[in-house]
DNA sequence: GTGAAAGCGCTAACAC
DNA sequence: GTGTTAGCGCTTTCAC
């Protein structure tokens, strides 16, 4: 049970008394070298167990066929999906993803980045965490001249791409859908307003108001994070008041979940007593009762322009034009929010 | 917008007029260097915007500090857990992860195991994807002294490590739970029996009837994958036959939501018509009706067990005794199975 | 306290 | 076709 070694072209080369070289090319297939001679350096290496050391040969190429991924949670349907898309079409791209977790938190955020940057991966693909205010260390990346892709929560930097949803178009659509039910007191739980998502998704309910010549009652809109929590909090101060909205958007699925949560456990009945529609859903929505009328998130296609953007940059990395792509939502009805 | 390539240590070394291993050292802290000059040679690395080089770094140290992960599938509660426990557990330790997905697939798995190695990750944890069927690619890995530990699907090789739920224990418990309830007619949609998990639930599943005078109906045994799909199609072929079982023991989550919905489809109701225990949860359970009984797994410490397992591993390699670690699981009675 | 030399494993450029 | 040389960026001896 002796540990040995990895082998090396060395070994490869000292065995069969040739230069590293020629091993380097024949394991790579490099047409300089003949068939008879590759055939057997190949054969050795199988045998010996070669298994090339990417830190080297990167070192030497100065690029490393590896792009990095921050992301705020995992334990999330749709961070979850989004990263196996990415997974997905990196493989496909033959590249390898470095993911990290900043568990919505900016500081541990910029560290990762840090972390990225020092393996020098080819390009870095960005979830922005619910706490982070500050766009600096992103910029560094920018100027470093690393491809930088900002994916669903982004920050408007020059010299970045961008990948989102249509936010405020599908916080539109939701409103509307509301409204067009009969609807008159909407109330919005909605994500910290310095992230792009909080934002646009509050603008979105708003737009819908002015359309239709509504006022969005103060009262009625309440900002905090992008969890379950929150929604239940939410959800029990309006309660507490006395006076609860007809219906409730919520800027994200688990939030929507939270009230449902709280619902149930004052004796509220959804859509009896009050309504609601969600931005973003889950594969469980199905189960729930009543099943929640969502606006459908491009999850998986996020998380693979996201990528496939950051491999064009990187491949071209001279003339680059950044680009800002915005993918389409999609109102899905359910049971709740779709008139009585 | 011109991009400053990397800045090195020799770009420092020059501008103070210092060698390299004085900017080296000092930037590690290292006791040999004068507080001043320390002082200078970090103020100037931060202006630069000095990154350290880790490929570089690594190659000379001869490791990564980094692990590297397989797992099956990301966008499932149960792996997405784990892994955010598996990050956590890491960051903690300062160390880094690579992780890559299977997606099921032992081709693919077996890809990604070269690649690890190739990157000299300091260690390896697995879970074994439902389609592997040959350990030799996982021997190689022990073969070359790499740490190795096998996660919740495990393979019992000389050599590893192992950390897994008492998964017998929980199927026995599953299973009793039913038998105490009264019923007689139990069935198990189980995983696939070249899988640890799957041949161990099922073993719990007879040790139950074994120790309750009971025999297993072969007719009310089907094994399949760990998917919605897999549930909903067993579910469906008790259905044609018309003979359902009285309680269902679904080897995972989703199966069981799996015949949720076939049942569902079909007006069948649980658990007036039959009912169900499930191996496994998920956050949503409670907000499903009704809420299913089953079996808690020990999610995050599976993820956290793996990575302190194979970091002590890493740090003691010369002498370290592999371990088999075992974590309990516990039955949660809800509103299925739990008599009428 | 500081630096020169050598090496980690691999590859590109150029000679032979 | 094959080999020699040099270098990727960093660190570890071991002199001075």
């Amino acid at each position: 049970m002796t540990r040995k070694p990895h082998a090396k072209i060395a070994d490869i080369a000292k065995k069969l008394k040739v230069s590293n070289v020629t091993v380097s090319k024949a394991l790579r297939g490099h047409p300089d070298i003949s068939p008879e001679t590759a055939r057997k350096i190949k054969k050795l290496a199988v045998e010996m167990g070669y298994v090339p050391n990417l830190m080297a040969r990167n070192l030497s190429a100065r690029q490393s066929n590896t792009i990095g991924v921050i992301i705020p949670k995992i334990a999330h349907f749709f961070f979850s999906t989004v990263i196996e898309a990415i997974y997905d079409a990196a493989f496909e791209n033959q590249y390898e993803i470095i993911l990290t977790v900043s568990q919505e938190n900016a500081e541990r955020e910029a560290k990762h980045l840090q972390t990225l940057l020092s393996m020098r991966v080819d390009g870095i693909i960005v979830s922005v965490s619910q706490q982070t205010q500050n766009s600096t260390v992103f910029e560094t990346v920018i100027n470093r001249g690393v491809p930088l892709t900002f994916m669903d929560r982004v920050f408007a930097l020059k010299g970045s791409n961008t990948v989102a949803a249509d936010d405020r178009g599908g916080a539109f659509a939701a409103a509307e859908q509301a409204i067009k039910v009969g609807y008159r007191k909407l109330a919005h739980i909605g994500g910290p307003l310095h992230t792009s998502i909080g934002k646009m998704r509050l603008a979105g309910f708003k737009d819908a108001h002015k359309q239709y010549n509504m006022q969005v009652d103060p009262n009625y809109v309440i900002h905090g994070g992008f969890g379950e929590e929150d929604g239940y909090r939410a959800f029990m101060k309006w309660y507490g008041t006395g006076h609860l909205p007809e219906c409730i958007f919520a800027v994200s699925y688990p939030v929507a979940l939270g009230v449902y949560r709280a619902a149930k456990e004052l004796g509220v009945v959804i859509p009896r007593d009050f309504d609601i529609i969600a931005y973003g859903s889950s594969p469980l929505n199905k189960f729930l009762s009543p099943q929640m009328t969502y606006i459908e998130q491009p999850t998986s296609t996020l998380g693979r322009v996201a990528v496939e953007l950051t491999l064009e940059n990187i491949k071209n990395i001279r003339d680059f034009q950044p680009k800002q792509i915005q993918l389409p939502t999609r109102l899905v009805l359910e049971d709740t929010c779709r008139g009585k």
